[in-house]
DNA sequence: TAAAAAATTGTACACTGTACATTTTTAACG
DNA sequence: CGTTAAAAATGTACAGTGTACAATTTTTTA
């Protein structure tokens, strides 16, 4: 219960005002039971982060099961929805650094993994089945890209610059993409109907 | 000075590890002074973090100088170089964030925009004059590409996945966006040369 | 019940950003 | 030069933080 409360704690707060004494206020722990149980500061936000993703994962499963016809949007809308709706808790995952020296723990990598596995599955059942092995690769770079367009929208960049419309830029971006590693066939749809400019 | 050596301070040891006293004590001066000179904190980082950005931009200046024959190239490995060579410095910069009612004045505002400026511009020069007033937001959006790969590659996640060549896979996704904003003319290209995947 | 193991606590340490009253230094003027 | 006003710099106090560890309490085991 330790790491829901301390999620709580990141959700409400934010990461840069987050700390372990008040976790263990608010779950009615002395600090040094704390420590002794999670180890170390890292070790209780690597534990939060973990805790972050799974919900992403099950918040997103969820978002694909509701969308069979359109799952490469679901899946751009869920990454951006996601965020939104636990912006402290989603940041939270890419402000926490840990120690050179401080592998991430293989069982944590693999409950992380999932959400990606989920995206690489999606991919592949869209790709022609000679570049199906490609799947992995391209997920990870739409993810990637995704995921910077998400970044650039949270923090305030797109706002910035005036830009009023990030997810369906994001959704641009990678139909672009899929749609040439699916052999390039329909492109027109681009040039003619180039994104939602100004939607 | 007070920046510049508060600059290296955050180059040396990471943001997690940042702090105004140690600049402080770095460049010969008390705390006190320190905080009378930059306000608070978030004011000292604010203005670190904006001398990033100009250090960047020279950066990119100098590297787009020297490959006028793709200037596209040159802008991505210049984003992944930059970010490589000033691991910690640069990391800062999306690790702080302001408070919620804390604007970035418009004077760092205007410094850190030359840099998408230098991006507006080369993408500019490549759509179509038809297309032309579009290239702010194509390449807004492209930046958010090639940072989300830039940002996967030095937290972890794809040496995680295995992946090897990130900034070749960045440039693929730029270059697949372009194509397709020039008009999908050459679209073949991508189909029978699909980027770098086993580079 | 007694001993062993596990869980929990409290406290101390070095460090942080912040605030503000003092002191020192610099500059201006007669 | 001396005086004064402004500017710059300082020291200190406060409430926090993560960490460490010896001492204590609770639980389990025999």
């Amino acid at each position: 219960m330790l790491v829901v409360e301390g999620h709580k704690h990141m959700a409400e707060v934010g990461f840069s005002r987050f700390s372990a004494r008040e976790v263990a206020k608010r779950i009615g722990y002395s600090i040094g039971t704390l420590y002794n149980v999670m180890g170390s500061y890292d070790h209780l936000v690597m534990a939060i982060n973990t805790r972050t993703f799974v919900l992403w994962t099950a918040y997103m499963q969820v978002r694909l099961d509701g969308a069979e016809k359109d799952p490469i949007r679901a899946l751009v809308e869920g990454y951006f929805g996601f965020a939104h709706a636990n912006r402290n808790a989603w940041t939270a995952i890419y402000d926490h650094h840990l120690p050179p020296d401080f592998a991430l723990p293989e069982e944590h990598e693999a409950v992380r993994g999932r959400l990606t596995d989920l995206v690489v599955a999606k991919v592949a059942a869209l790709l022609p089945d000679a570049c199906r092995e490609a799947a992995p690769r391209l997920a990870r770079s739409l993810v990637a890209t995704v995921h910077g367009h998400c970044v650039f929208d949270l923090n305030g960049s797109f706002r910035l610059m005036g830009e009023q419309a990030p997810v369906e830029m994001a959704l641009d971006r990678v139909r672009e993409s899929l749609a040439i590693a699916q052999g390039g066939g329909d492109l027109t749809e681009f040039v003619i109907d180039r994104g939602s400019q100004d939607g």
